[in-house]
DNA sequence: ATTCTGACTTGCT
DNA sequence: AAGCAAGCCAGAA
């Protein structure tokens, strides 16, 4: 997967507000690239430097494996919670809880929807820096 | 080139 | 509400 997208993934991340989360489909669709299970596999290697528990499955349901983890910045960030919080945080079965997607799933205002766009066309566009007004014709070599 | 696998989704029971 | 199958996208073996 190109570095490129590894970055795109992690900048999304970076901006969803507290108490707010996005699903690994809607990252995806925001960059209009991959699908959920590359948005997943980029926070799987490279999310530990971000806000990872702010992006979970469509399902409100959090990121696999660390959903203990996760409910402990819920509670920090009071992010809106469905079902028993309380209940059995037994190891094995899937937890009792979900976020509550309805409430807590972030909409990119105008401003930052525009500096995803931005991220998305870089994307994309692997050198939109420094090419415009840069009189070399053809890359040489 | 083919097959397997996964921090995913959706639709159907 | 919970479980299951199939679909999907890309990287790894």
């Amino acid at each position: 997967m190109r570095e490129q997208y590894v970055e795109a993934v992690l900048a999304v991340a970076e901006l969803i507000p507290a108490a707010r989360v996005l699903s690994y489909g809607d990252i995806a669709a925001l960059l209009e690239s991959g699908g959920p299970r590359q948005v997943g596999a980029v926070m799987s290697a490279h999310g530990s430097a971000v806000p990872w528990w702010r992006v979970i499955r469509a399902s409100g349901a959090a990121p696999a494996f660390h959903e203990g983890r996760a409910l402990v910045h819920y509670r920090e960030e009071q992010t809106a919670l469905r079902g028993d919080v309380d209940a059995a945080p037994v190891g094995g079965r899937a937890p009792s809880w979900r976020v509550d997607m309805a409430h807590a799933r972030w909409n990119p205002g105008e401003r930052e929807f525009d500096l995803i766009d931005t991220i998305a066309a870089r994307l994309q566009n692997p050198a939109p820096v420094a090419t415009m007004s840069d009189p070399h014709d053809g890359l040489d070599a």
